[in-house]
DNA sequence: AAGAAGCACAACCGCTGTAAC
DNA sequence: AGTTACAGCGGTTGTGCTTCT
């Protein structure tokens, strides 16, 4: 038997909130705060809404000192930071954001800069110049693991007509001509936590749940969170060993310079 | 001027973690 | 220890606005 729903949905009003319904909620959250019971909260109020969908809407756009929009370019590279460091967790992400909401977050990432992001991969991607002296792809020595030959497999894959390999004969591929499908591909490889193994660890994960290191976009703290990872142990789904992890750090000030171009 | 396409953002859905019993 | 229900999270979808053709 599966969990009864938290709300009756065919007697549930769905869609953009009206002005009315706002007052109402703002006036309750304004009286009695967060401590409330979410679920029996539309029905004390008189509202015919999910309570999921009050919580949603008082935490995203009706709370005090909430931003909306406008995100300068220190939270750009805050919010890219974090990103490369710990994936997609816009919660925690938004914690170091003060007034910003990790809905906010999320969508700005999915619709602005991620593109930028790209955009300047493209950039650096296009510029061997700024290629690390040891590719991260092209020199792999776990392609004896399972990532490794995953990822090898990948670009095997991605590899088409389009593309020029050249190989030093030794088995090792050399530089790939960047074309697109290859760099969106390889953008989703690097930025996906999963992928690049930049898993978040667990005293990571405590340190931003609480908030005790101030992160700023500076380029001192891009510094710090390099160290921070070549401090660690590269985890068990990286690219390689630690070795791996001075590579990506080397490619990512690499980047970090791209980016900046 | 009108329809299509793209974009930004609000809201929803489904899942997980966890506290209470 | 198992069950239930709530809070919270991240992915996805829907909708309205803007820009393009």
């Amino acid at each position: 038997m599966g969990r009864a729903p938290c709300c009756d949905k065919a007697n549930v009003k769905k869609g953009p909130w009206s002005p009315e319904e706002d007052a109402k909620l703002r006036s309750y959250m304004e009286k009695y705060g967060t401590r409330s019971n979410w679920i029996a909260l539309p029905q004390k109020i008189g509202l015919k809404r999910c309570g999921k969908s009050c919580r949603l809407r008082w935490l995203n756009y009706l709370r005090p000192n909430i931003k909306h929009g406008g995100f300068s370019e220190e939270e750009d590279n805050i919010i890219c930071n974090l990103y490369m460091s710990i994936g997609s967790r816009w919660s925690i992400i938004a914690a170091q954001l003060p007034g910003r909401t990790d809905n906010d977050i999320k969508n700005y990432w999915n619709t602005k800069l991620k593109k930028k992001l790209l955009g300047s991969f493209s950039n650096f991607y296009n510029n061997p110049a700024l290629w690390p002296k040891i590719h991260p792809l092209q020199d792999c020595p776990e392609t004896s693991n399972a990532r490794g030959f995953e990822l090898d497999n990948s670009l095997d894959n991605l590899i088409d007509s389009e593309t020029v390999v050249e190989s030093d004969g030794n088995g090792h591929r050399g530089m790939v001509q960047p074309v697109s499908n290859f760099k969106a591909k390889l953008v989703d490889e690097f930025l996906d936590d999963k992928a690049c193994g930049y898993a978040p660890q667990g005293d990571r994960l405590a340190q931003l749940d609480g908030s005790n290191n101030e992160v700023n976009g500076s380029k001192e703290s891009m510094i710090w969170w390099s160290n921070e990872f070549a401090a660690k142990p590269a985890p068990s789904n990286c690219w390689g060993t630690s070795t791996s992890v001075v590579q990506f750090n080397e490619m990512f000030q690499n980047f970090e310079f791209g980016y900046n171009v």
